[in-house]
DNA sequence: ACTTTAAATGAGAATAAATGTCGTTGAGGA
DNA sequence: TCCTCAACGACATTTATTCTCATTTAAAGT
């Protein structure tokens, strides 16, 4: 039931914020770009705005239900907000992104920020991989 | 003597981009993007097309003598190549730049790579942090 | 030093990603 | 069901970057 989940976050449950909300859901790529999501949406025959895709989709970044992430492709990328914390490999040759956890590294960023005297708010880490 | 690192980096020494290696070396900030790299052209008066800038900042990430990276600002910064492996730590507050090395996550990275059948190519850590 | 020639440049048009504007529409409380 | 304001669609605009093409220039050959 998305309307909910919408409605929770603060968010009016309109037709669009739904469909985009079911296509992250459904979709087999967990990383779509705002263009994926809106020719999805044409594909399905939906009439909607590709300002309205960026606008809903940095408005569920704000509501912490999606993650946008800026891999070197020159675009964003957003995923649904697992709540589990988790970083990105990207394979050079498939573009395919795996993820992955680790707690050591985790533990150490922390400290480096600590050691030069400051907080560590956000970070950000991508492996770029290939094949062996 | 800059014409001399050109030639070994395989380009012709031309002015346009004997400026801009003298701007990357001499600026106060070790992370320029092409904008700043084509104001400071400007302020030393010379007559340089921002396509240029772009176009030259591209050659020299190809011939190993600057790197490219993508902060989370929406734009490319580049930062001469020191030949010494580092990643970079982010002030939200004051968007200060702080260069870090840390051979254990370096470790760490390529072994979760390789855990998952692949081969590290690159990588790129961010960390975004703020004054404590 | 002078000519030649292919590579590099400058100016401005073009593109891609993303955001802003504004008149219209629709979700949801009265 | 009606009303109101938030949300929307269409399209203009902005920002970062790349492309096009006529002109210039570095540097190899004479």
């Amino acid at each position: 039931m998305e309307a909910q989940d919408l409605k929770k976050a603060g968010l009016k449950a309109t037709l669009p914020r739904i469909r985009i909300l079911q296509i992250l859901e459904d979709s087999k790529e967990r990383h779509m770009s705002a263009e994926d999501v809106y020719k999805t949406l044409l594909d399905l025959g939906e009439e909607v705005g590709l300002a309205t895709v960026y606008r809903v989709l940095t408005q569920f970044e704000s509501a912490g239900l999606v993650m946008r992430h800026n891999f070197d492709s020159g675009h964003s990328v957003f995923e649904l907000d697992s709540g589990i914390h988790h970083d990105h490999m990207v394979c050079l040759s498939t573009g395919k992104v795996i993820e992955f956890q680790n707690e050591e590294i985790e533990k150490l960023q922390k400290a480096i920020a600590e050691e030069h005297g400051y907080e560590l708010i956000e970070h950000s880490l991508v492996l770029y991989v290939k094949p062996k």
